[in-house]
DNA sequence: TATAGAACCTGTAGTAACTACAGGTTCAAG
DNA sequence: CTTGAACCTGTAGTTACTACAGGTTCTATA
């Protein structure tokens, strides 16, 4: 769809990275302002010139988002990075303590898929001005 | 804990009725706020006073939030029951609706488990200052 | 080279659903 | 009548973006 060269270029405006690593501009814009995607140079008139390590680092932080890392998670991982002396042993600890947080999340929203199925089940449909559903969330928890 | 009478008596200020919904003070004039709790009519001093009706409410607000509806699905729902003419086909259909946003929900985060474990299952431990899962995340998507 | 329009810029405000103050007033028990 | 817990208002902060408005730059084409 976008046709942009391959490898990439060490210089591309905003929309080619954007493109590249699938995250929205606004965004990218964003995550420099946060401090978690340096500051590029800027081209003449003002724009925003990105090189491959920013390509490199954006993807690090999408990826990491779309694996459910919060943006301090990301972060960290980065400054582990970027300090050099990380060890897997550190990186692993953060993965297991997010899988963690991911397998409570599965656990919970289980539990919700449980209560609602059952109080959809009760449902006799129609028209009838009266639902188990309604009655069930007035008994409270 | 709270040593509440039981049945819960006409008036009670927010506290209680915060220690009987297990709802917080702040969130509780939140609700107010946005409109999905009816202002109480005040103490002389200015206080809240609550009803058996605005715990009926704010219970089942609670609920629905427990059980995931956003704010605006219980707003909906709220509207149906105040409305009084809803049917108990039309909150079935606002139920089946969420259950299937829950189990979507389920679904990505099974994924991410997979591949979290995956990554995780990778690393050789140790104080290697090289991991597999930082690797994984340069690589992107 | 002129020009049009796509792409870029900054800065601010909005989203969901609360939560957390600060700085002051009221309630009620002893 | 005092004291301190509970309450009040109003504002700002949280997460991770997204959506403008109003203006400038880039670049392909005539």
């Amino acid at each position: 769809m976008e046709p942009f060269a391959d490898p990439p270029t060490s210089a591309m405006f905003i929309g080619e990275l954007s493109g590249r690593t699938g995250c929205n501009i606004e965004t990218i814009r964003y995550y420099e302002r946060v401090g978690l995607l340096p500051a590029p140079p800027r081209s003449a008139g003002g724009h925003r010139v990105y090189g491959v390590d920013h390509l490199k680092r954006l993807t690090f932080i999408r990826r990491g988002r779309q694996l459910g890392f919060a943006l301090k998670d990301v972060r960290g991982l980065l400054a582990l990075v970027d300090g050099g002396g990380y060890t897997c042993d550190e990186v692993q600890a953060l993965t297991l303590s997010h899988l963690d947080e991911v397998r409570l999340k599965i656990a919970d929203l289980k539990v919700l898929e449980g209560v609602l199925g059952d109080m959809a089940a009760e449902c006799e449909g129609g028209t009838v001005p009266a639902c188990p559903v309604i009655e069930a969330l007035f008994r409270g928890a």
